[in-house]
This record gives structure tokens, C-alpha cells and sequence, in this order.
DNA sequence: AGAAACCTTGGAACCGGTTCCACACCCTAA
DNA sequence: TTAGGGTGTGGAACCGGTTCCAAGGTTTCT
């Protein structure tokens, strides 16, 4: 490897404005206790030799790195979803001169704590101040980050498997309200056969829609119908499988919440490939809002999540967290919104 | 703000495993200078005393951050496009033991160089060893990162107005033969009058993908024919509202290019509310492969670019630059595929 | 046996910033 | 005139690693 070339150094610029090390130092901080004609000098100078100060050399004194790292766990690639949490971190980070980190992370919920192979930001101390969880989250994975004593907050609406005792910062969003406030949507609308179509009921997210759609209905007095598959292949492949187990109830149910937008699009799919209308001949509403679901046509009515938000938050906690590390544990849950576009009827 | 604690140092260990603190170095960095019992020692004492090397202090002797910035430009936000891109980074960088930081940068064609307002992570060196650009690349950002000596590599498929005298590193896939092909394969199947659905011609990675249409339809004496608009609202509006112009054509195409996927979805879902079946009436290919053609019905038959190839490239190359500055700049171009799915009849 | 080559180890000096103490200087008050 | 306070400045010591030189010990060769 090619030797790297020395950059300029404070004590070359001290030399050059024929100043003191510690003045240098001074000016760069702008801590006050310098003479304007001094600053003005030094400051001509730094321009003048297109010295950058060597960030390292600071973060080695301050204890701090200014940097913090987004930890992406087990997913295959960045969705839209997660990039959108990512780039809400970036931008609330970066207005604070503070730097994000990307990795990724792939481990098995049933590997020992002392056994996960920690990506190479956690095997060193220094290089972040904190760390943002993402991806579906395990206990084993929290508690050998704890055993590391690196301040972390969890994005918790994919943690699974967590005992109630255990405490930690996090940050999520209303999956419960959400549908909740979808169900009673659809029940304005003239809806009382409504169906739930939840994929996977063993996902904690997708029990906690389930229960607000349930609760929805109770507080109606309507029956709760759930449509739920043993880890199916796909959600937009269970929303299309699960279509015929819909149409074929008695009564009829006139409308769907689905456990989220892929399921919304399976069913969306299925029903049209039957020449049934949406919302015509049933009502649909899914969950998340990703970008495909303002592309389905018609557009469909979901539960909007705020992901730049979510990041915003984390970074926020995070920061708050590295001030005051004792601090008690924060649990922020930030509202949804139901969008209405075009997949509900009113009865 | 709370003050950081010490954490375990190189000196403390020494002194533990009652060694010098060369020692310690020459062990963690696998120098084979060590007889194998005072390396076990030194081991035993890390494991007991929980130290992890600060990375900071290394950093600064090496000259080395052992980290790339992945920044994107002028985004409103990182599409899956560009998250794939980034994923491929990370995972190429993570197994050499590199970092990845990820920022971002808005700013204007027009802003001279030197009033750029760079991101945190530039103002300061020593941070990161290069960068990645990515989203849409113009001349004078290339300007002022060459003014700080920072090596780069460019993702290269959205730069703009660069002439051709500007040499630097680059990274692309090939937008010419990716049309071209997809020409060929519908000309290949009996098309022979097929259109070009471009949106703006003035993006040079969509006049690439125009000329890429225009050769396969020259080869095979055919009449090209460009449908574009200027700066439509976006892709998709802009693909619903052509498809009456492509309609209207005497004589009807059989086929039509999409500039992009989007496109392809925009003309998708006109030609279903026109109640014209695709591939049966008309066949249709995008560009791209994003998430969505897949999820179209039928299915796109599209061009997909390898998003984890690119970054992946792009990262091997800026190690080779780090490497070997003054190397003479590449630009590598990487091809792509046609992929067959539902959306092209055979005539 | 003595010289030469090799291996292993300790620790001082160093990297490029920040911090803090000492000191010079000026101004004001007694 | 002298004491006391405030401001501005220089520079040594420091942060926590790495590097390199010197030195001690062992092995090999003549």
C-alpha cells in the first residue's frame, strides 16, 4: 500500500501565523478567548495552507465520535421501509454535525449471546457513540449488545420473543390504534361484515393489528373473522391464496383490513384476476403505506406510517440517551394516519 | 453533558498481563513477532478485562479510516434503487473491514464549486478515506471534491453535463445495450412497429436508453419513433397520459419501450382502464427491474440492472484507488439483462 | 568456543489534536 | 504606586494506540 502523505497539522499552521498551538485550537473551537485581530490572522492562515483539522485527533480527546450506526438485522436487502428510517436518521443526525454509520447484521435468534459475530463498528470502542437498531430483533441480539455497554435504542415494532421485564430505549409506531382507527373507518362506512387478513398471526406487529381490529369490532358488537396461514411464502402470495376463504364466507363480508399493503395487493390482485370490483363489489384497506400503494389502481385507502419520523425519534432518544446515561428507559410510540384514497365504498 | 468514562486501555493491560505495551499491539495486530505463550496471555488478559481497542488511536498513526462515505445527491429521498446500491457497498465493504457512512447533499447545478456546502463528514479530514457519489452527479460537486483531494467514485448513470475531457472514476451499467436488447427481443418475436416511451429526452441516461432503442430498430430497417415530453411530473403521469399518442399511431404499434419501469407502469395502467389487454394487444418492456414489475399483472418483462453489483464495484474500486492514487481513472460499465416475464406476445 | 543470525520483548517517541497552567499585559481601584 | 482582576497567549502534557530501536536470549555455523 502507497504511503499516505502527512495533511497540514495545527502546529504547522501555528508556525505559519506565528501563534501558539493552543490559540489554533481556540479559533477552531471559536471559544471566545481569542482577539479579533488574532482570530483573523488565524483564520487567514487555515485558508491560506487549506488546513482541515484531522477529525481522529479530536475524537480520541473528546471521548466522543460523533457517530452512531444504523444496524439493519435480518433482512435480506434495505427495503424502502427501512431506508426511509435511515434517511430520517441522516437528516435529523446531520443537522446536529453528527455522522451515521450503515451495516448490516444477519444472525440466528437461537445463537448464544457471547456467540453473535458483531459487525467490525462493534468490535472496536470509540468509532460510534450509540447504536440504532433495525430489522427484526431478538433478545440474544440486545442482550450482547448490553454486555458491550453500547448505548443503544430499538426501532420495536420488529422485536419478537422479548420478555416484559426487559427494558430498553425504543421507538415505534400505534400498530394497535392503527387499525383500530381503519376498523371504525370501515364501520362508518356502512361495513359490518369485516374480515381480517393477517399473514402470519406469530408476528408480534401482525397480533397487535389483529387486536385493534378486534377491538374495532367488538366495541360495535360485530364479529371478529380472522384469515391467518402458517408462515406462508409470501404476504402478497397469502393475500392471493387467502382470497377464495374471503368470498366464500356467509354472509358475504363486504369489506378487508389486510395485516399489511403486500396482503392489500395479493387480495387486490386475486380479486380483480375474479373480475370483482374494489371497491364496488368489496372494500380493501391494507397497512404501512408503501410506495406501491398509491401505483394500485385504484389507489389504496391504508394506514400511513411515518417512517422519516421514526428515525427522527431514534436518532433523538439516542442523543438524548448519550447526555443522560442514567437516565430511565424511554418507550416512544408515534401515532399512524389513515389516508383515504380509493379502495373503500360507503355501503 | 455527562462525562465519558476511561475505558480499558493498551497501558492497563500491559501492565495486567505484565508485558510492554508493544507487546499488546503485536498481538492484536497478529504480527507474528509473538511466542505463542506470552500471546495467550496477553488474550487471556483482553478477554478478562473486556478490552476492545480504541479505533480512534489507531486511525490516527495509520492515517487510515478505514471508511467510505456513500453520499447521495440531490434525492428527496434514498429509493429502493439507491438503498441497493448502498446494500451492495456495505456488504462488499463489511467483509475487508471497512465502514460505511452514509450522508446526504442537496444542491444546485449552478452553485459555483467553492460554495458548495459540503456535509459534515468533508469538512474535516481523516474521517473517511473516499467517497461514492450516487444520485444525479453535475460538474461543479466533481469540482469541489477535487479541491479537497478527496478520492471518489462515481455511480455514473446520472451525471449530467459533464464534458468529456473530465476524467474520474466511475461506475455505470450500459443504458444502450439494455434497450437495445429488449429492441431486438421484441423484434425477435414479430414486432415491427414499436415505440419508444422516453419521458424526458433530456436526461442523458434516458437518451442512452433511446439511442440503445434507435440502433436495434436501424439494424433491422425499421422506423423509430419517440414519444417524449418536457420535464413531466413524473414518470408515471407521464406514462398514463402518452399512451393515447401511442394509440393513436397509423398503424398501430404492436410494442412499446419504456424509458423506465415507471413508465411502463404509467402506459400499464392507462391501457387497463382503456380496457386493452397487455401482452395480448400490446406488448410492453420497461427498464430498471425495481420492486414493482414484478408485482405488475402479468408481470414485467423489463431490463434489470444489478443494484448490489454496482455498489459492490464501486466500493472495489475506490479500494483500488485508495490503493493506488495515481493509477490512471477507470470507468467500468456493467452490463444487464433482459428478463423475460409476462408483458411481450409473440406475434 | 566464539561469532553471527535470529527471535522475542520492553518502552520511548510519535501521531495531531485538546486542555490547562503559567505568565505577560492592561486596566481599575485603593 | 501597588494590589487585584480580567484577558489573551504559549506550550507542555495528555489521549491511546503504533512503530522502531536497542537489548537480551537462543540457536546455528565455523
Amino acid at each position: 500500500m502507497e504511503v499516505v502523505p502527512r495533511k497540514t497539522t495545527i502546529r504547522e499552521v501555528a508556525q505559519a501565523a506565528a501563534v501558539g498551538v493552543g490559540t489554533i485550537s481556540r479559533v477552531l473551537n471559536s471559544s471566545s478567548q481569542v482577539s479579533r485581530e488574532t482570530r483573523e490572522r488565524v483564520l487567514e492562515t487555515i485558508r491560506r495552507l487549506g488546513f482541515r483539522p484531522n477529525a481522529q485527533a479530536r475524537r480520541i480527546l473528546k471521548r466522543r465520535a460523533e457517530m452512531v450506526c444504523f444496524l439493519l438485522s435480518n433482512r435480506d436487502f434495505l427495503h424502502p421501509f427501512h431506508a426511509r428510517i435511515l434517511q430520517g436518521v441522516e437528516s435529523y443526525a446531520s443537522g446536529l454535525k453528527q455522522h451515521v454509520l450503515f451495516a448490516a447484521l444477519h444472525y440466528s435468534p437461537r445463537t448464544p449471546p457471547d456467540r453473535i459475530d458483531l459487525p467490525p463498528v462493534l468490535q472496536e470502542h470509540g468509532l460510534i457513540d450509540g447504536l440504532i437498531l433495525a430489522g427484526t430483533i431478538y433478545p440474544n441480539l440486545l442482550r450482547k449488545i448490553e454486555s458491550i455497554h453500547m448505548p443503544f435504542v430499538a426501532f420495536s415494532n420488529n422485536v419478537v420473543g422479548m420478555s416484559d421485564e426487559q427494558q430498553f430505549d425504543q421507538v415505534g409506531f400505534d400498530d394497535f390504534n392503527g387499525t383500530l382507527h381503519a376498523t371504525r373507518y370501515l364501520i362508518g362506512k356502512g361495513h359490518r361484515q369485516i374480515v381480517f387478513a393477517a399473514g402470519d398471526i406469530s408476528y408480534p406487529w401482525l397480533r397487535r393489528r389483529f387486536e385493534g381490529y378486534r377491538q374495532g369490532m367488538r366495541e360495535n358488537k360485530l364479529k371478529a373473522v380472522l384469515i391467518a396461514a402458517r408462515s406462508p411464502q409470501s404476504f402478497v402470495d397469502f393475500g392471493q391464496k387467502s382470497i377464495g376463504r374471503i368470498l366464500s364466507r356467509q354472509p358475504r363480508p363486504t369489506a378487508a383490513v389486510a395485516g399489511n399493503d403486500e396482503i392489500a395487493y395479493g387480495l387486490w390482485r386475486s380479486l380483480r384476476r375474479h373480475a370483482i370490483k374494489v371497491p364496488d363489489d368489496i372494500s380493501l384497506v391494507g397497512f404501512d403505506d408503501r410506495e406501491e400503494a398509491v401505483l394500485m389502481d385504484p389507489p389504496l385507502s391504508t394506514v400511513r406510517v411515518h417512517k422519516e419520523e421514526i428515525g427522527e425519534a431514534c436518532m433523538k432518544m439516542l442523543l438524548e440517551r448519550l447526555h443522560h446515561p442514567r437516565m430511565t428507559f424511554s418507550h416512544r410510540i408515534l401515532p399512524t394516519e389513515f389516508v383515504i384514497r380509493g379502495t373503500v365504498r360507503h355501503l
